[in-house]
DNA sequence: GGTGCGATTGCA
DNA sequence: GCAATCGCACCA
């Protein structure tokens, strides 16, 4: 079983800009099959929130894909992309709501925690689909307190590679511990 | 049943 | 700058 310093559900269960802002800092932990325990302090996050975001899965309503989207907050919603790559997601908010929070970037002293890209950091972490739906108050997933990030240490910015979604392409959902040296994207957005 | 593309990454 | 590589959303 996780420790009792693992977050939980409630803080799952709120605004999903709330959770993003809030998941900074966190440590994100992974039991791996031989039983050892993966840690990796998360910088860097994406909120994908409601029906009408255009950069969200769920803006096509509730799909095969995106069905974990829709459930209540606390479980991961982890999805294919460019047929490469995995990304995990925190899903948030009441059942219904379809809003979620994307890991893109996590350090650690040891090495085998840190990883800048969402598509690494599922790597480095040992996460594919068979995580979807999976919850994040389990014994093989979830994430702890950590440390609490001062809002002098936060910045908001554009999300990455949703050009295509027009005015929610510009709204600052993304979230970095600024100046991070495991941010991943563009130099423009540190 | 066919088609187009993506919340990315690594290599030329 | 671009290929990799496939699930899935969408149209027929």
């Amino acid at each position: 079983m996780p420790p009792e310093t693992s977050l939980p559900g409630a803080f799952y269960v709120r605004p999903t800009l709330d959770v993003a802002r809030d998941l900074l800092g966190r440590i994100l932990c992974r039991r791996l099959p031989g039983g050892s325990t993966l840690r990796g302090r998360i910088v860097e996050v994406e909120a994908y929130d409601g029906p009408e975001d255009r950069a969200s899965h769920a803006c096509r309503g509730r799909t095969a894909r995106t069905r974990p989207m829709f459930e209540r907050g606390g479980i991961a919603y982890v999805y294919q992309i460019y047929g490469v790559h995995f990304c995990l997601n925190v899903v948030t908010g009441g059942e219904g709501y379809p809003a979620a929070v994307l890991l893109r970037a996590t350090e650690s002293p040891r090495k085998d925690g840190s990883a800048s890209g969402p598509g690494r950091l599922t790597r480095v972490f040992g996460i594919d689909r068979s995580f979807d739906g999976a919850s994040f108050l389990g014994d093989e997933l979830w994430i702890e307190t950590g440390e609490p990030v001062a809002d002098a240490e936060v910045k908001r910015t554009a999300r990455i590679g949703v050009d295509y979604a027009g005015e929610w392409a510009e709204r600052d959902f993304r979230f970095v511990i600024t100046s991070h040296p495991a941010l991943s994207g563009p130099r423009s957005l540190r």
